[in-house]
DNA sequence: GTCTATAAACCGATAGAC
DNA sequence: GTCTATCGGTTTATAGAC
């Protein structure tokens, strides 16, 4: 692991020089505003590079093609959610209110949002280059909540009808959808619809009656 | 309304000669198939004319631009929808039953709704284009859906429990975002999942017992 | 009503100087 | 590591012949 390569003490843990990969923290922040406004087919390259104030070829030098540097840009926002998404054993609270937190965490960054969410809808056609990202993501997603509404089934805090993976494609789709009426008009109150969503997919157990 | 310039019997109900209009039809139906590839800022007007073996100036003298262009597209995308759901009242079908029949009779034209989830992600920008339409899309289609849910509750068809406004809203939510997902991977079974979405968002009164 | 030709601008990507 | 300059191709839109 311990790369040499010429120099000095002026690297990262990965062997980049430290402002190397400040600038491409940079390109790829640039990006996701960029492909936010206009979609990664209707985002360019210049306008990118005009948003850091680096010319163009200052931006291809550290990503060789424009899809890679939209791989890139997926991979650094997908990070936050997915993090917590992995954690959500530790917290001990059930998996429904967790949801809901995390759309409220999200309030804050609808660019980040927008981008995912026409990104995701282009990439719907087979061609994208982000085509088999977007569909691995929606698996990996469904099948990782599938598993936290199994457990929460489990333990008797959720209504045992249904199957786990059927609920968590649900869940993930009201999340997707009312996210985007949510970017169409911002005065729509987001965590409340979702909580009503959450609540009618995930129902709390009744307490003794069976269906009659 | 008798309009009357010069010429022939050849016109049709709106006083354009039946070959425009037919022309017009054929460049709108190319531009729903380019955009359902490319979305509206990557998709162009040359591969829209291409489409349909008509040169570049052939469209740019039925549409003057780009935009007015799209907008046609997505009144005649939303006319089959918008029809059917104006004249759910006369079905006397629940409404839920009536959602999941809608979804299961789109499911015969992907592109169609590709393009609508592509165009209504780019539109979130307050800049797009379509920015207003879909605003208002959302704000008609979630009025009329909250009046059919309200009609059924009061009806004893659907539980009480939740304003219509709300439901609504979470219904056309997990609608689009499931669409989403089928559009992403046409394996997963989106009517199943709808019905499901549709019975977890509208439930069944419960006969008797009130909650406890 | 449709065409060719063209304007004026933009695109992703590359070459080579420094 | 960043730059200027450039290639070949694309874009929306317009002008004018037929």
């Amino acid at each position: 692991m311990a790369d040499e390569r010429k120099g000095s003490g002026s690297r990262g843990p990965r062997g980049e020089y430290r402002k190397t990969a400040a600038r491409k923290s940079a390109i790829v922040d640039a990006a996701t505003t960029v492909f936010a406004q206009r979609g990664y087919h209707g985002g360019s390259l210049r306008d990118i590079s005009k948003e850091i104030g680096v010319s163009l070829a200052g931006v291809m030098h550290h990503f060789s093609s424009k899809s890679d540097l939209l791989l890139e840009v997926l991979a650094v926002a997908d990070a936050r959610g997915a993090a917590s998404l992995a954690e959500a054993d530790l917290a001990g609270t059930p998996f429904a209110a967790w949801v809901v937190d995390l759309v409220r965490s999200n309030l804050d960054r609808p660019e980040m949002l927008r981008m995912l969410a026409i990104i995701a809808a282009e990439a719907s056609a087979p061609d994208h280059p982000a085509h088999g990202w977007f569909v691995r993501r929606y698996d990996y997603l469904a099948e990782l909540m599938a598993g936290h509404i199994a457990r929460d089934q489990a333990a008797g805090l959720i209504a045992a009808e249904g199957r786990p993976a059927d609920l968590a494609r649900a869940l993930v789709g009201a999340w997707d959808g009312l996210q985007l009426q949510w970017l169409l008009d911002d005065s729509i109150d987001l965590v409340q619809l979702m909580g009503i969503a959450v609540e009618s997919t995930l129902r709390p157990a009744a307490p003794v009656r069976r269906a009659g």
